[in-house]
RNA sequence: GUGGCUGUAGCUCAGUUGGUUAGAGCGCCAGUUUGUGGUACUGGAUGUCGUGGGUUCAACUCCCAUCAGCCACC
């Protein structure tokens, strides 16, 4: 583990800024990743992702596995020369699809059986090819396969359930990811984040933590979280984790994206978290304006606003003075590049604040 | 001029043998989206049923007249 945690000043009472290397370079925290599921952040060229201050994309292993495979990937060089991203990349370890794909899926103690969506045949995704994906699909980053349950109708022995079959499975992780990588310098070797899970059991959480901690993993995630608890629940729950963090290992939480819950994580000890909120909000045209206030691009109220997206703003798209009347405009007739010049203010929005916890006050 | 067809929401049209507050798609308006199966999803507003009469307990539906558009024929 040469993935070290330099800790430069303090957010409050338990968050922190820093950073930690990867073998692609360093990492600047508190940060934002942006999901690239493809491969790419929808719409946007790398040199646009990284012109937003972006350092770190999000690649998912169920899609790439699915199409065109992580063979095909790899055979052209991994999701860098295949995408043109330089920077680090992080995968997903496919785990999050056993919730949100729940219906298709079957949950065994060897993995996650599921039907492929385009040709029906049957796939099996274990903790042991999930590492193997992400390795093949060149990750700088990976994530321990983890089984996560939705909370609202889970009961307790689901959550339980859940909680001890990603303890084992984060184990078969760390076997499998140490014999893939034994062979790789130390400086060669990506960093494996294993999952905390939980639910909202304070209990369970603290308990999930001591135990990833304990694993040879290189980084904790905490997942399960923004699944539809709300946001006290959620806030809860980072508030029992937020001192018991190793201080040497990057803390990543998945899924989260709205401003308010990515400041309360910030100042709780997360040095990173990826969703697809600003980008998917951007394509469907509702963007950050100031104070986290949504602004519906499409609102009959900007047909002829002159004004940019948010005055004052810094990114590309405010800076270069596309109105929002020119913007509504290209929504209503599904011109794309609404979507991006979109993605690329909102993603700014988070990266700007991510910047301005990076000063010591 | 004669004959025929059409006229229902902003647009394209459904509206059964005349029967309760007239529907759809699109558009419009508003909202949702948290480890992306998404140009996705949810909800909402809108009509003097071309106009004027008549028949009937009841007419978008039947009858008459009239206006408008289209087609055919002299």
């Amino acid at each position: 583990m040469g993935n070290k945690f330099t800790t430069l000043g303090k957010i409050g009472k338990y968050g922190r800024f820093g950073y930690f290397t990867t073998r692609r370079g360093k990492v600047y925290t508190p940060t934002f990743m942006p999901d690239g599921t493809r491969g790419v952040v929808k719409s946007l060229l790398p040199e646009q992702v990284a012109g937003t201050g972006v350092q770190v994309i999000l690649a998912n292993t169920y899609h790439l596995h699915l199409q065109p495979g992580e063979k095909v990937i790899k055979k052209l060089g991994g999701l860098h020369a295949f995408g043109g991203w330089k920077g680090p990349i992080l995968t997903d370890s496919g785990g999050f699809q056993v919730f949100s794909l729940g219906k298709f899926t079957k949950v065994t103690e060897e993995g996650v059986m599921f039907k492929h969506p385009i040709t029906g045949e049957k796939r099996l995704i274990t903790p042991e090819n999930s590492m193997q994906i992400q390795l093949d699909l060149g990750a700088d980053m990976l994530v321990a396969f983890d089984h996560l349950i939705g909370l609202d109708e889970a009961s307790k022995e689901d959550v339980k359930d859940a909680f001890e079959r990603t303890h084992r499975w984060l184990e078969r992780c760390t076997k499998e990811f140490n014999l893939l990588t034994k062979d790789m310098k130390p400086s060669d070797r990506p960093i494996l984040f294993g999952v905390v899970q939980g639910g909202l059991d304070l209990e369970l959480r603290k308990k999930s933590l001591e135990i990833v901690q304990a694993n040879d993993v290189g980084g904790i995630a905490i997942g399960g979280l923004s699944v539809g608890e709300g946001q006290k629940a959620m806030f809860k729950v980072l508030s029992a984790l937020a001192p018991l963090y190793d201080p040497g290992r990057p803390r990543f939480l998945l899924g989260v994206g709205e401003p308010a819950d990515l400041r309360f994580a910030y100042e709780h000890g997360i040095d990173m978290a990826d969703c697809v909120l600003p980008t998917r909000n951007a394509r469907h045209s509702t963007l950050w304006g100031k104070g986290d206030k949504k602004v519906h691009l499409t609102n009959a109220q900007y047909i002829s606003d002159p004004k940019v997206i948010m005055p004052g703003c810094d990114c590309f798209t405010c800076v270069s003075g596309y109105s929002r009347a020119f913007l509504r405009h290209q929504f209503k007739v599904g011109e794309p590049l609404a979507g991006s010049l979109a993605s690329i203010h909102n993603l700014r929005y988070l990266e700007r604040m991510c910047e301005q916890y990076r000063v010591a006050k």
